[in-house]
DNA sequence: TTTTCACATGCATACGTATGTATTTTTACT
DNA sequence: AGTAAAAATACATACGTATGCATGTGAAAA
């Protein structure tokens, strides 16, 4: 049983017709006739005949996928992804879906030249960059995607002075609603974990309503109880180590991210320190390990589902050539156990 | 600055050149001289061209692109994904880049026509499909794959009388070995939550070791003490609470997944019953909420490094027409604090 | 010098589709 | 019936690459 493919040249000899009918046959073009459409398809459907995609995108010039860059700071384990981007992946897997796009996904080293691929080989239409992770060269690389005309949007906060299409979260806003509420728990010494600096600007955001609320509540923001931390359990573990060696007091500590209170809570249980009654301990993203850890934590969560639904909707309109604006969406504080009552 | 994309063509004017020793020069072929491949090499770096890859792809009949695609559970929210499966999609990706393919992602819902998609449009060389689910009708829709001459290897238990290449762990020694260490910690009335019947072979061949376990230690097994339960927190609390309703006594869950114990374990505090002192618990999979539960679970690790490299090595094999067996890996046993000391 | 052959390159074509334009068929209207 | 317009279809081509085959070059062998 020779199993050549059919093309839709064989359809179209079954079907008594020409090759372009039954291309625009099977894409319901209003050009083609109802009766001659259907019985196109139906032979189609008999014969398991399926369109080659990659004579489609190339006569089309449109792919009808998308490609997801992943960039994460390195782990041991590569297997451990950061949770709240798995969270993001199944929801940018499932509008891609829905919107009958294929997803790409690629993960990343910011490192390296990956501003130049996925569009210019035509294997997708536009991309979604998504990732905390070293941001040096970051705008250098913004920049470059949009002289190249890439279709893009990315998740984070705004990117000021460029025109970039971002979805993210109120960072600023989370950052402060969380201080503000353990602030209402009469906690006064407040450390913060999670890069500053030279991290990325979401966490400099969440520091910076941190500090807002405090300074609103007449607290004095004590900038050496903040330590630089990446996104790990590890990264969270070794930044509170070098918190409590520090020796400055503190009955509040907050986390740029859940994974790395996590890390935190850990050391402080090595340490003999009790949460929540010493020291309160609050993080941000509520990713699904945040609600088991023992006391259960308090955070910010950030709505992975509409996330993703607003990154594709807007990736499409710019592939589509219609605008999309930038988007901020809002966090919603969750309160468990580790912050006291 | 009209934008018109670079070809092989310009590139080829530019070198001096004709088309097709550019497209040679490019792929390293040993047809063309070293000096010449250099300079071209050079032009196209310099024009920043990139070949397409949908040409390129209808040309030579291959797309150097793999699909996954990942059954589960119906959930509510879009974005839980099950965390094991989420830890075998970071570590194919990895894979998959490593050989230089890329990985197309998608969503399945077990019940429809998943079959007959990725690799007919040619989009994807080989496939990968993922999950647990439900498995009516699995074993028909593998076949039509085999007679379609799919290249495809699936994640899971080997499945009898078909010639399907499969990468999994040895569900039973885990089950075995898990409940063997249990027995020795003086538990001897075991519960089972999972799905035997209808659920997953994956889940039935875990109660096997378990069961063998229990008649090799002189146990008898209580099949009134099995509850169904699919992969999911909710599923596992909902089957503990019939276990716990039905009024038998037990000092132990086995858990056909982590997932399930960590619901298991919910609802066993909520009816104030103290795990491990009066009943252990212990899960498979190690995902990495099972180090964060209260108390941390005691579990079947699963290589989920390995088991990606291997799923990827085994499927491109296949893709190149070359053989490949089924391979099952060893769990390891994670002993943590929900079975007692 | 002629022949042989390895090496390097160019020519021509096919992959399977989508779509602009030309052609035929049908419908509607005078 | 005759014509114009509309509808349906066919024809022809281009998307950008990879590759079999033909061609051209120079050096080694005869």
């Amino acid at each position: 049983m020779g199993k050549a493919k059919n093309t839709s040249f064989d359809i179209a000899y079954r079907a008594g017709v020409s090759q372009s009918t039954v291309s625009r046959a099977l894409r319901n073009s209003p050009l083609v006739n109802e009766e001659t459409r259907l019985r196109v398809q139906a032979i189609a459907k008999e014969l398991n005949y399926k369109v080659d995609k990659n004579a489609s995108s190339l006569r089309s010039q449109r792919s009808g996928t998308i490609a997801l860059l992943l960039f994460e700071d390195p782990t041991n384990d590569d297997s451990l992804i950061n949770p709240f981007f798995m969270s993001m992946l199944g929801s940018i897997t499932r509008a891609c879906g829905n919107k009958g796009y294929d997803l790409l996904v690629s993960f990343q080293q910011m490192s390296h030249d990956w501003h130049a691929d996925f569009e210019d080989t035509r294997k997708a239409d536009g991309i979604i960059l998504l990732g905390y992770g070293d941001f040096t060269d970051y705008e250098t690389k913004l920049i470059q995607l949009i002289e190249q005309e890439t279709h893009f949007v990315r998740w984070g906060a705004e990117v000021k002075d460029l025109a970039v299409v971002s979805v993210g979260c109120d960072n600023f806003q989370g950052g402060y609603q969380l201080t503000e509420h353990v602030i209402k728990n009469n906690r006064k010494n407040f450390a913060f974990l999670g890069g500053v600096t030279s991290g990325s600007p979401e966490f400099l955001d969440r520091y910076s309503g941190h500090c807002k609320a405090q300074t609103d509540n007449n607290l004095v923001v004590n900038e050496n109880l903040q330590f630089d931390a990446i996104s790990t359990e590890e990264s969270g573990h070794d930044a509170a180590l070098q918190l409590i060696n520090n020796g400055e007091k503190f009955d509040a500590i907050m986390a740029a991210s859940d994974l790395i209170a996590v890390g935190a809570m850990r050391a402080l249980q090595e340490k003999g320190i009790n949460v929540p009654e010493q020291v309160a301990v609050f993080g941000f993203d509520d990713i699904p390990v945040a609600s088991f850890t023992f006391p259960a934590l308090t955070t910010a969560r950030q709505d992975t589902m509409l996330a993703g639904e607003l990154l594709v909707e807007k990736l499409l309109a710019l592939v589509n050539g219609e605008e999309a604006k930038t988007e901020l969406m809002p966090t919603k504080l969750v309160v468990r156990q580790s912050c006291g009552s």
